[in-house]
DNA sequence: CATGAATGAGCGTTCATTCAT
DNA sequence: AATGAATGAACGCTCATTCAT
């Protein structure tokens, strides 16, 4: 479809808030440690600075929405598997996981910036809208795990996707690759091993010990994990 | 004790470093949610703008220097713990965390705000720096948890460790209390209890769950308290 | 009387003009001190921005319209008072003078503001043309006073209106209310006097002054003020 | 007097301040119908842009001191010829007038533009001080005035010089000088006389017209008036 | 050592106006 | 005639850092 000079449709709007939001995730992409500015945005995206604010009210709401589209893409994955009959293994969500919060070179760095955002320029009702709408993704996909882990008591299946959330952006943050990429400095990193680790790894190992001290029994990898090792 | 106009002794110099560093907590304290300008800091300590650089090549690593502050205590309180051959359990840490992470209202915001900073505006050394004697730490404490845990493998005290101060800080930017205080909207966090819970509790089942998952057997609350109040 | 769709006729045209300048008034009055912007004109008036636009040359000449449409209905009934056989006395265009200037809460900071306007937003050609409609409605109630003062010399009746409304202006401009409003701050004001005054008691005194000033004998009041109620 | 790279001195920050007065002044010279910005300013005076707000904090505050500072010259003036005891004549008044107001290009473009600033942009506390120190002049010059003027009851003297501000400022506003200069139009401005005066020489009979009607008598011209006109 | 005056890069947002539809 | 999407110029202010004194 051709994107007019004027996005008079809603067709068309819906593509030109699109080609905002992959204006700024292209510039995320090319400079993860630093924020774009609007100007660079919409420069980005072929547009005048004032449009991107037709579009968004503010460029934290636009980062925030970046994220938010981020977000849906794995929970969208997890609630599809959890509504299959399929018994799930903890494996089935690491995986999930990995391919869409690892994996993503965009996923983490801007889930640890957009902590920052929501508490401070944010509007207070975008911050809710936004925690209205995680939390009905969140209630789905908790209620789906209580199913396949009968072991997580009602409402356990929430936390226990919040627990390794936060695990998730707590560990990455921590991790070298958070710090600028492992390459920053080898010889440095090498000297203390103890924060020169495998964020992939060391996520699963610590998803998995939070879910087995939940569920209160060993969960057996399964399948599927090696392509991901890989 | 009384600041002399000039420190030339090395005494009276780290005296001036402490004085730094003390303003800055105070005015983070004051304000938690902002951080205070070099300009506040020094008129805090009684110094000027240009002194305050003499003693931190830079406002974050300043930010940098509180932060690690606030970790030696709680450091120094573990491996007190972990070197005393009374067996602890995992109240024992639990209360130490509490202690000096989550009660002290600085220790938190200021540590979610120092993961953004390493990459960015913290020399590459000076990060490095941090990290080696973190590391140190860590190491001490690690391998004080394998002695008092004995299913914990060489290695994953640090491990577990680490993960849990994943969880501590990962939980926290994710709870209310992050963003502003609880009372900002209590209506709508009402009316979503997905985002509404009360972070000292839920740090406790998610390090819990953290921790038995880790050690792999149930982790009774045991006694041993008592020393560590004292 | 429905607006249609589009305005073809000379006389739709007009009734368009008007519900812009309408709208225009209606958001002045509900917010005296700030100037809406284009799009809440168009959209108090249920139009589209563009439409404004096909109405009035630019933003500052709207605001020049309604103003004059202000002035205009002081003239009229100036000229008409004038025209009147009853001899006029100056209570009777003081009178006038708070019916339509002083009491509408409108035009004295529109009048202020156009000031400023004339000079720099304003296309020059249309400065002159609404000097040029001005001067007819000066010329004329001037006229009219010379008739009611015959103290006055050819052509001082112009200049006395002149005078009267540079200090009606001025006076309003300096007076507190011109200042967002007296309750602003009631001590501080309380304080100083000088600033603190009733704009239509001294208005009404200084204009007093330069009448008699102009006209050079006391002006005592009359009576004639039911004419001009009714 | 040398300026230093650095004011440090009291005395050199005085002349800076100063300086910075001075380069605003000459910016709004250079272009009376628009206000610089702050970096045109700080440019102007061979400074950074924030050296600016060392000195002011504000850029409407800048603007009120320049405008102060012309208006304590008037003042300094008038209290000054007030308080020496040869009788002091209208013309002398008009003269101080002329030669403060009239005549300095910056002062009634500048004193129109100060009066839309105080209820807007400058922070109250601001607005309020300056209306003080008004206020001290202002009743000085009152008091001098009821003096020279026997007529004139208490308090009389500080409201004349009220409405004559109000008349100067009100009747520039109005006239052609106010609007881009005379010589924008000359043919349009000669086809309407109404408008077309001499703010001088008009001002002077409306000043004449208010006195007289407020001391209650004619008054004489007396004396060197003459060069004024010139 | 200490000071604090000077620097100037950096940026989100508004809104009058235009013009493709 | 009407629309409303797109434009892009315009700007005050902060504040970490430097360096002359």
């Amino acid at each position: 479809m051709v994107i007019r000079q004027r996005a008079i449709q809603a067709e068309d709007k819906q593509e030109r808030h699109h080609a905002i939001l992959d204006a700024a995730e292209r510039l995320l992409l090319r400079a993860p440690d630093r924020v774009a500015n609007v100007a660079e945005v919409a420069d980005e995206a072929g547009l005048a600075k004032g449009t991107v604010y037709l579009y968004f009210p503010s460029k934290e709401e636009l980062l925030l929405a970046v994220h938010e589209r981020n977000i849906d893409a794995f929970f969208t994955a997890l609630i599809a598997r959890m509504q299959s009959d399929t018994p799930a293994a903890i494996d089935d969500v690491l995986l999930l996981t990995h391919r869409h919060m690892v994996e993503p070179p965009l996923f983490l760095p801007l889930a640890a910036r957009c902590f920052g955002l929501m508490g401070q320029s944010v509007a207070p009702e975008a911050g809710q809208e936004f925690k209205r709408r995680m939390a009905i993704r969140l209630q789905a996909a908790g209620a789906g795990l209580e199913r396949h882990f009968p072991e997580l008591a009602a409402g356990r299946g929430v936390a226990l996707l919040h627990y390794s959330y936060a695990l998730i952006i707590g560990l990455w943050q921590m991790s070298p690759a958070a710090q600028g990429g492992v390459s920053a400095c080898p010889l440095a990193e090498a000297s203390s091993p103890v924060f020169n680790y495998s964020y992939p790894d060391e996520l699963d190992r610590a998803l998995r010990a939070l879910w087995e001290g939940t569920v209160g029994r060993p969960l057996q990898a399964v399948s599927g994990l090696a392509e991901v090792d890989a």
